[in-house]
RNA sequence: GGGGGAGUGCCCGAGUGGUUAAAGGGGACGGGCUGUAAACCCGUUGGCUCUGCCUACGAAGGUUCGAAUCCUUCCUCCCCCA
């Protein structure tokens, strides 16, 4: 085996947890040709966050080194729900909204990979078979096989139901590899089980077994759990810059060394304060998805908002039209309710907590809960730090 | 097929006839503080036309002055045996 090899192997294993079989990449590249690198993702929620980036960013890596990536959109499996870390049953979505969601995925996706060196595929196209051939499928792992797995393994030690459709996911998702002939699949640690035993369907198939890479799971912006969209935590590629720069900044600061290495694939700057390291953050992943100047308006917001309490200039208009009653007054908790998607109890409970400002002074309810259009028109309406309304005749 | 158990508010989870809109925790939200939407502290957390009214403890009925708590039927889920 050539240096050069060894050396480039070394490259695209770089931030990985781990690659499978030991040395079977290294023999890959020593054929000299562009490998077929898949990643296969279920649309079961319409945004890419900064989890997905990080096998993203090495599916990248694989590119810039000459290599083809697939990009399979789980159309067909979404709909039996993936079980690798789940501690019970995965909701199976409706078609409908699995096609919508897998439409903006590609875009999103786009934003990492190069679209010269992507093939994308639907699992639809092979997945929908004849039961004849799904039989010979079945045929290819044992029952023992897969259960084997430490998430089943966990659920069957605390008496959870594991579902007939769950145990034939990772048959499913190695068949995909099967299809596209994958010489290599990039996954999650978590993913790891799934990865590993596309390589027993593959062997079944009689075509080459792939080898397979680990990338380290990012943790959501609660710091304790794995981001994911179900859980809330997680930033989304296309979330508006201010929200991408204030939702890092509301990290705890020990997840911040996990964001630099996995996210920006650095050091945490260690000459620079907690604060400023994570302004740092935050500014590099807004601009990397929205550019230098959005960066910096995102971090000025934030200053406006979080560090001076000031509000800011742009402030969206809202109509007071519609909201006020034939003498001229506006019902406060209503207004509130439907301008901020509140319920007008949560909203008279904001008001009672001086979480409520009209151009940055709390509005009492002493005084009632109904004010004239003349003392609300022209003015700002602050529900929390966050919302901001400029209320208009 | 037989036997056993369970379904409570956003989630987990107490509660077995009467101040129960329902303990506690998590989450979320608001306030304080701060270097941040960190941490920490305090508070709030069913809805509404809100000093009152309505809806709620899987569903529908029933018993009772009164039920999440008792009875009946149904639905869903789990476990064990076959």
């Amino acid at each position: 085996m050539t240096d050069s090899v060894v050396d480039l192997a070394k490259e695209l294993k770089n931030g990985a947890v781990e690659a499978l079989p030991a040395g079977r990449l290294e023999e890959q590249l020593e054929e000299s040709r562009p490998l077929r690198v898949k990643l296969g993702i279920d649309p079961t929620a319409p945004d890419i966050h900064l989890g997905h980036c990080v096998v993203l960013d090495k599916l990248a890596d694989f590119q810039r080194s000459g290599h083809e990536v697939v990009l399979i959109i789980g159309d067909y499996t979404a709909r039996v729900g993936d079980p690798s870390g789940r501690d019970s049953q995965r909701p199976v979505l409706a078609p409908t909204e699995i096609e919508s969601n897998a439409r903006t995925f590609q875009d999103q996706a786009f934003k990492i990979l190069d679209p010269e060196r992507t093939t994308v595929r639907f699992n639809s196209e092979w997945l929908d078979m004849p039961m004849e051939d799904l039989f010979r499928l079945l045929g290819s792992v044992t029952v023992a096989q897969v259960l084997e797995r430490d998430d089943f393994d966990k659920r069957i030690k605390a008496d959870l139901p594991i579902s007939v459709l769950e145990i034939l996911y990772p048959l499913l998702q190695g068949y995909d590899s099967v299809a596209i002939r994958s010489d290599v699949e990039l996954g999650g640690t978590d993913q790891k089980f799934n990865l590993l035993l596309g390589r027993d369907v593959q062997r079944s198939y009689g075509v080459p077994e792939q080898s397979i890479m680990c990338m380290p799971i990012l943790p959501g912006i609660d710091g304790k759990q794995r981001m994911s969209k179900s859980l809330g935590n997680y930033v989304g590629v296309t979330d508006p810059p201010e929200e991408i720069f204030g939702k890092l900044m509301s990290i705890p600061d020990d997840a911040m060394p996990s964001y630099y290495d996995l996210v920006l694939r650095r050091e945490v700057p260690g000459e620079l304060s907690p604060n400023e390291a994570k302004r740092e953050l935050g500014r590099s992943v807004v601009a990397r998805f929205h550019g230098e100047s959005a960066a910096e308006r995102a971090e000025a917001r934030f200053d406006q908002i979080h560090v001076s309490g000031e509000i800011p200039e742009d402030v969206e208009e809202h109509s007071l039209a519609g909201f006020a009653d034939p003498e001229g007054s506006v019902h406060l908790p209503l207004l509130i309710s439907k301008l901020f998607g509140v319920s007008s109890s949560e909203a008279r409970r904001l008001i009672e907590q001086g979480g409520v400002k009209l151009d940055g002074s709390p509005i009492s309810a002493e005084h009632g809960l109904d004010l004239p259009v003349s003392e609300l028109s022209g003015k700002v309406l602050q529900v929390g730090k966050r919302r901001f309304a400029a209320l208009q005749d």
